[in-house]
DNA sequence: TATGAATGAGCGTTCATTCAT
DNA sequence: TATGAATGAACGCTCATTCAT
């Protein structure tokens, strides 16, 4: 069992089995099994599947989004925090590679059931486009990023993140060295000319 | 009912279901009532769900395909092939709005159940890919394009397609320049200067 | 396709299939494709399901009874006429391997459903349960065969056929001289002493 | 409800409808109501209606061996022994009038669907026919049977218990007197002369 | 806190039957 | 005579959820 206690052994199971199998594919049995707990456990703590589902979801950006901060700090411009962003994103994925494909099954641009209340997780994704606007707009003001609109540069970075990491995790081709050409792609095309 | 026959009434109306709530959200019932059919004349037709989804897929990569192959003709060179892609590929999905989601819930960078048997859809892909790769070598070989990693830029390139798709069709965000923003990022990053 | 016309066609498909897959296991399309027709033909000519596996037990039963009759004849005992009505039977189902089993499945011993109206069935099979009969009668008449209960008698003999033709088209066990030991075993329990 | 528990309430349940409709002809529903639980406590308790069927017809089979075991003992011959097992065999339906036509239902000579997995039950009936093996056996060795085949002679024997069982449960035919008649039938025919 | 028995709506699928051609 | 498109009741099964213990 992971987690010191049940309830956190249920969570982490949570993330690994929506990842892997997404909403749909997965059963509160499995996650049960996979916690090593009554499957009744998994109601009397969290709910409801869907409501496991958005708290499992939330609690791995939380996570992310206070690994981003501490590494983009180190930052000394715009588009040193945009490969830096892009960077620990990246390697956070690598790290946690059995948990954060729950991120790609219950974000705001994932195939999940249209009627589910994804709110939560909409907020916490809005936090993470905010970090990346930030360094956008900080590398525009200090001359280090193109002069570009600052709503679509963010989303198209982001939009990069998630295309690369999707291939990386949920598409059939292996690309080693995706992660890297990235980073340099979305680098080149943004920092102003040297 | 959209289509001479039922058979195709129920093609149009599963590109339209599926591409709308993703494959675990659609049933079959919601298929055979937005045709206007017994549900029975699903399996009737197309076999299984499964075979249903693959069928839908499929059909309208084949018609994308024919609509870009054609598009991409006009090219005079590598960078400009790509630019002509990205325009063509993002323009149908605006005239076919209603059945292009169907794409995003199949592709193999979206997130269906893992044991579905989507050969056919990834062959399809691959055909879509080899465009690309054909524009990036192209452009790399008449000196429109930087000397960079084939298969990584290729990637690269359809991943921000499919992200900005993505962007479009599933998230809550609304950005109206983002296709053409999107075109712009990608010729940016991979063109050779000027 | 065997048999002149479609009809005929159908009929020996429906014997073939009722047999080898039983009642619920067989489907009117499987009866169609085997017989090499449209499937709507099978309930043009024979109207229900339940209809055709009648019809196709009961001429199945009309022919064997017609060997049968003509084969009694020769009998000039009481003993011998069970003997050769036994030998004449087992001998016809190995001449009809393909479509005898359609009797263990609609025979009044048989598993089919409880509900299934086989009235017809049941009469052919007192008529041939009554050749028996009368060649036990005729056997305590001219004392070949013991003084039994002649409807006890009748039945255990037609059920030691039954018995031994389910052995050899149903289970799994392969004994291959079971026709000619069940032949013996039922004339030495009956005949009277030499 | 019969039993102590809900899960031994299906398996009676169970028992009862699959031996009076047979396979194909009982619901998962039927067995439910007769139970009186939800039906879908019949896959949470037994997985398939498919196991449950098997599971039946190897619950009775067991319980009819410790009966027939037991009765056996007392014989001090080897005819004698099939004397006792026929006539335990035949009580034994008698006392469980409900539940042991499944028997008929789930047996190596009955009809059921051809791909069914028997194998449990097939090892079932082989111990079952042991039993009549050995008391053959004895009895050609103890000189109460006549020198025949030791398997065609197990096979008979069993094939007219089986015979007269399902013309009792099975067929519209009523002779009060089969079950002794058959035993005597079969002694008859395998014991040696006096 | 922890268990798993119990429920039943909802699913995909099968297939006998009907009927227009 | 012959076809197969079309229908929908009925099936086995899954699984989120509830609840007594």
């Amino acid at each position: 069992m992971k987690g010191k206690n049940k309830k956190d052994a249920i969570l982490y199971a949570a993330q690994e089995t929506f990842g892997r199998y997404g909403y749909a594919g997965t059963t509160v049995k499995m996650i049960s099994e996979r916690a090593g707990v009554a499957f009744g456990l998994v109601s009397h703590y969290f709910g409801s599947k869907e409501e496991l589902f958005v708290t499992a979801g939330v609690a791995l950006v939380d996570d992310l989004m206070e690994y981003l901060t501490e590494e983009i700090r180190k930052a000394s411009s715009g588009i040193e925090g945009i490969q830096l962003f892009m960077k620990s994103y990246l390697s956070y994925t690598l790290q946690h590679r059995n948990t954060f494909p729950v991120l790609l099954r219950c974000s705001p641009f994932s195939d999940v059931q249209i009627d589910m209340d994804r709110t939560k997780i909409s907020i916490k994704f809005q936090q993470l486009l905010n970090i990346i606007r930030e360094c956008v707009e900080r590398g525009i003001e200090d001359g280090t990023i193109r002069d570009l609109s600052i709503d679509d540069t963010t989303t198209i970075v982001y939009s990069n993140i998630v295309g690369t990491v999707r291939t990386r995790f949920l598409s059939p081709y292996d690309l080693p060295n995706l992660y890297e050409e990235t980073t340099e792609f979305v680098v080149r095309s943004i920092k102003t000319r040297d």
